[in-house]
DNA sequence: CCCACGAGGTACGATTTCGTACGAAAAAAA
DNA sequence: TTTTTTTCGTACGAAATCGTACCTCGTGGG
């Protein structure tokens, strides 16, 4: 990574583009551009977190897991986050399993030097802690959510948040890993993708489907969708 | 509050006892003892956290609400931590519902004292981001159980989280109150206890059940209770 | 070009939970 | 004590979702 502060303009990252010059500079020299493949793990629960991850393009999918193996997503992150919350908040062991649901590519810093990064600065702290705030805040929805909101509502709860954080309309995954997500079966979404495409919301193919119109979609997720992203937004607005 | 350093001992709050003196001494003054009732709030939604509030006796609920009013537990609060997490995040509006499930005492601090003596001190940061991070992993289990445990198992899963946090076995809910936590029908509610009750693990009386077999309980819960207590456990230990 | 396999479409009975409602019983208020 | 309110017990059909299974179809590998 040489000339940062030229290229730091051109990344996508949203906390990239919240810190400060000072915290950048801290930062970036340590940053390692990495391509995130499909299903690519980057944490695995009980296992120290080795490295956070920031997201440039692509979808990681945190997902909570018990002893019996019940799991589900617990939360999204993409380019305007990073993995590796525990890090920020003092504890190196990984929670959930995480890992790429939709490929893309970003960057990432070793866990040592990110936790001594931030020991040097508060301000980069500061950043680090709204974007954990703004997953936690994530994380409550999605139990209010889970625990509400029918399947058609969190399947397109769900869409919509991938959405948000990709570039192109095409959600390339199977109906069997979005079921996996929302902890439903898979004949379930199928159903519901069905009457998502009859409504003339999204297209379906083989591995992929595609949003054709997003506010459809908005509208079936109703009140289940909207707070975390407007908190987002104001807690990054919030960060000089 | 005279004389903090003799007391601190008798107390019962967790984080006041994994406080390093110096730090017990920047909060201790401005600690202000009060007794919490029954569904006393704590916390309004969208408003600014005006106290934290540590916890010595009861159980705080914590419930996330959207914007048609569904709303769902996503976290308890007992002797073991303090409400307020987000002030510790470096955010003042409260995100959610908060308020006393289970009346108690403990003491509360003004926000604006409590984030300058978080600014002062980092081994006291420390501690409330840990206590924070303990909160984030029981969110993240409220919504694996809300998304794929039964009423049963979620039902014997708060009543396990209310026992750790209590001093008798007697738990002085109604129902109603069970069923608007878990989110589901306060009938679903009745039937369940009733199954409870002829198992054995518990005696009703209105308004209140007593547990009588607690592993009963535990087994009825699964693997849905034990990880974020456990994780709690750690997290606590880490801190010296 | 064909085959094997993964993905999707669909069905069916079983379970879980819902929404609602109504009466009984206990406690609180009068 | 009597009245009122709250809480609980229970029931019913309806809806949502499950578990499972089986078949079809598209696609990539051989």
């Amino acid at each position: 990574m040489n000339d940062l502060s030229l290229t730091r303009a051109s990344l996508r990252n949203h906390l990239f583009a919240k810190m400060r010059p000072d915290d950048w500079s801290l930062i970036a020299p340590l940053l390692e551009p990495i391509t995130l493949k499909e299903r690519q793990v980057v944490e695995v629960p009980g296992k120290p977190i080795t490295h956070v991850y920031f997201i440039e393009t692509g979808v990681v999918s945190v997902v909570a897991v018990n002893a019996d193996d019940h799991r589900i997503e617990v939360g999204v992150i993409g380019k305007e986050g990073m993995t590796g919350v525990p890090l920020v908040m003092g504890d190196n062991k990984a929670q959930h399993s995480a890992y790429m649901q939709i490929a893309g590519n970003g960057f990432r810093m070793a866990a040592t030097p990110f936790v001594e990064a931030l020991a040097k600065s508060v301000s980069l702290t500061a950043v680090m802690l709204k974007s954990a705030q703004a997953f936690m805040i994530q994380t409550a929805h999605t139990a209010l959510a889970n625990g509400r909101a029918k399947l058609e509502e969190r399947l397109a709860r769900w869409l919509l948040m991938a959405h948000d954080r990709m570039d192109t309309d095409a959600v390339p995954l199977t109906h069997e890993f979005l079921a996996v997500m929302l902890g439903v079966r898979r004949a379930g979404v199928t159903v519901a993708l069905h009457s998502f495409e009859q409504r003339g919301f999204i297209a379906m193919r083989r591995g992929q489907l595609t949003l054709i119109n997003r506010s459809g979609i908005e509208q079936v997720a109703g009140s289940f969708y909207g707070m975390p992203e407007a908190e987002l937004k104001r807690l990054m607005a919030e960060v000089v």
